[in-house]
DNA sequence: CGGAATGTTGATTATATTCAACTGTTGTGG
DNA sequence: CCACAACAGTTGAATATAATCAACATTCCG
């Protein structure tokens, strides 16, 4: 805790004021904002920070679940891996967002690979604490209950986006889903992508190839314009067509 | 096939005793088990019976949620369905159990087509009485929240099958975790499919063509052997081992 | 700079779908 | 009771889709 961070890192150094942090990150998660202060510095004591190298994996698959992970910074994926090593990207989480709250209240292994992106400060509450504000804290329980609730319904039209067969489906609709207003008015909106396209290929339940010739096509459709990461959605109802139907 | 035991007059007449069996099925739930039998009653008193035929909709995709569903007797299916007309069924759902606890509990649209699969008694709790219940009964709330967070990683599961692109590991993932021991003791394993071939080969996302393919090809490597809806499995090694890795 | 990771592209191949024809089962009404 | 319609399942051939293999280009970092 009190080696340096990466020189990279314009933030102080976040170990040296572990509570501190700590209750600022606890405070940034949707699950505990309502918190008192008192339950959320009880929080805070008994969570741990650690910061972990791109490429490192933050849980494995099977192991016991530390408790909840929140991200301060940084980006991770929750990948399933197949033994022959083909794998698919659950979900990619970033600042501010948090995993495992189902596996820590059942204390049940680790369903998914968690690996970091980029390098990542991460939060992590032990299920004791978790269990004991579930049992003496009736609001938190309310609320963990419509969180899961939402992250069920979620989970779930990711499962109807893996089940619309064509994977140029669900790369419109995958695109659609992150298209922000680009910044000159009227114009093209905007992706960035969140991973390396290997990783959204992953995610999107196709090959990196794949991904490449379908982007391929939607260029020279015209629908798009690709750049890197980058990603202007020049013909929005094409996509969204594309997105709905079989295309 | 099988003799159905046709509804012709089930036991006694249901909707007779609303009151009586409402209790029965809401007590039979593991939702509501741990409940008060005054908290039952409360459910039972706002909650509705209804009979539905064989292939009715009983809640459609997009409708708002009338409140949970628990089935009394009968089976159904939930289905996403593709404007193209292909379907997906998520779960198959038997006595006792219920669906739509997420959404009746945040007020969203029900997310998936819930059809009988044969006759069906069923049971709708309206959100109201379930989010009273939430609001002043923290052992409810608790329940709650762990039965949501059993359901995300069943889902999570799901996913993970459907992710595993092979259909034939799909199936064979899917026989294992049905079959039953068979009755002489030392023999074969039974799988009794709950639903159609067609309906399970939807469940496994494949076309039912494909289905009877991929049995024909296990019946003929001795692996199982298919009569009807009923599965015998010879060589449960090699099944699981198709289940496992690339087969 | 140089090496590793990432991404692209073409050729080939595996897998499952689609189309189509046919069989079997079940329930209904003449 | 039989005929028939509706549905469920099987099978083969042609087809579509994405994976795999392989070579090459590019970008990222130390």
């Amino acid at each position: 805790m009190q080696a340096r961070p990466r020189p990279k890192t314009p933030t102080a150094p976040a170990q040296a004021r572990d509570l501190r942090v700590l209750e600022g990150v606890i405070n940034g998660l949707p699950a505990f904002r309502q918190l008192s202060r008192a339950d959320q510095a009880m929080l805070a004591n008994h969570a741990q920070l650690r910061e972990v190298r791109r490429a490192a994996a933050i849980v494995r698959r099977g192991e016991r679940m530390p408790g909840l992970v929140a991200l301060a910074y940084g980006s991770a994926k929750l990948a399933l891996r197949r033994p022959s090593g083909e794998e698919k990207v659950v979900r990619i989480i970033g600042p501010g967002e948090c995993f495992g709250l189902a596996s820590s209240l059942l204390d049940r292994p680790c369903p998914v690979d968690l690996v970091a992106l980029t390098d990542c400060l991460l939060a992590t509450v032990p299920p004791v604490p978790l269990l004991r504000l579930l049992e003496g804290n009736a609001a938190f329980a309310r609320n963990v209950a419509r969180l899961l609730a939402e992250r069920m319904l979620e989970l779930l039209s990711e499962l109807e986006a893996s089940a619309q067969h064509s994977g140029l489906q669900r790369l419109a609709c995958y695109l659609d889903s992150l298209a922000q207003p680009g910044e000159p008015p009227g114009g093209a909106w905007i992706v960035r992508l969140p991973a390396t396209k290997t990783t959204v290929a992953a995610r999107l339940g196709v090959k990196k190839e794949t991904l490449s010739r379908m982007l391929r096509q939607l260029a020279a459709d015209g629908v798009v314009q690709v750049a890197g990461r980058e990603i202007a959605v020049l013909d929005r109802a094409t996509l969204a067509r594309l997105a709905g139907a079989h295309g």
